[in-house]
DNA sequence: ATAACTGCAAAGGCTTTGCATGGAT
DNA sequence: ATCCATGCAAAGCCTTTGCAGTTAT
């Protein structure tokens, strides 16, 4: 039987950091693309720079940026993570068919936990809202569309 | 390199289902619990009743049980899976630090795509929120209190 | 007979980690 | 000399899948 900690390891930040060529590279690239790419994703867009470059690096350059505040980590909802280089905290829309992810124009609810002071037993810290829908490819795909549909019930507010 | 489909495939649900002991036992386990288990706490429950139940099968039904809209799969992000046995909408609250769930005493905002019209080149369909916070347990914990401040702007309000 | 289902074990997909090497201070 | 960072490969974790055998219609 597998029994994973489910306790949140503190990201690890070494006590100095250098600003190698992998790391520029990889917040660069990150930074140049909003469509909140994928580790891997950002790996071979990284590889046209830096061939040699590992996945290990860039997965471990990513963690490090997260924890330094450069970057954000988008842990979406079942399936890969999603990296993000705009640090400020902003919603996202994500595509249910592809998973392309864009910005959500929409500015932070700041009062939403109120609602919950008081009702709930948690110390509450704050909220993760995405929006769901198709991206404009796949609107046209009508694949896609059938796909939604059946998907709607299922994926819309949980 | 991995590459991913990021299409989530339809699921598959037979012609005709038989509710099998197996398939009556995980989903009367998973409606007994409140506390949204994971694939392997739900096995364990399970297997107190079926000791030879497999792991596999508790997937496969949980697949097919939320298929047929009896239960909810709650696709948390960044973690396991968790399941419901409430099939409908509602949000939830998770401790950042254990993991636990419990649903979020608040209704469903129905109108919170509303405010994207208009500015979004996507096709709305839903959108998830999710409560972040320290559980009551956690809560009196020192470590998990420390944790939750170095991770409150990582984890809130992406 | 057919089709759904199961247990078991193996494979898959994404992410993390161990280790020897390299580079900056 | 020290310590951080890298490339490579292996391991880890959760989940899915292939297959042969079982059960209900």
């Amino acid at each position: 039987m597998q029994t994973r900690n489910t306790t949140q390891p503190e990201p690890e930040r070494p006590a100095k950091f250098r600003m190698t060529r992998q790391r520029r590279v990889i917040l660069e690239e990150l930074r140049r693309e909003n469509a909140h790419p994928t580790a891997d994703m950002l790996y071979e867009m990284v590889r046209l720079r830096l061939p040699h470059v590992s996945l290990g690096t860039v997965y471990r350059n990513l963690e490090i940026l997260t924890a330094l505040g450069e970057i954000q980590t988008l842990e979406i909802s079942g399936s890969q993570k999603r990296y993000d280089g705009i640090p400020h905290k902003h919603y996202h829309i994500r595509c249910i068919h592809c998973g392309r992810m864009d910005d959500a124009p929409i500015a932070p609810l700041n009062r939403l936990e109120d609602t919950l002071y008081g009702s709930t037993v948690y110390t509450i810290i704050g909220h993760r809202l995405e929006f769901l829908g198709l991206c404009p490819e796949c609107s046209r795909n009508d694949e896609a569309r059938r796909f939604a549909e059946t998907a709607l019930p299922a994926e819309a507010t949980l």
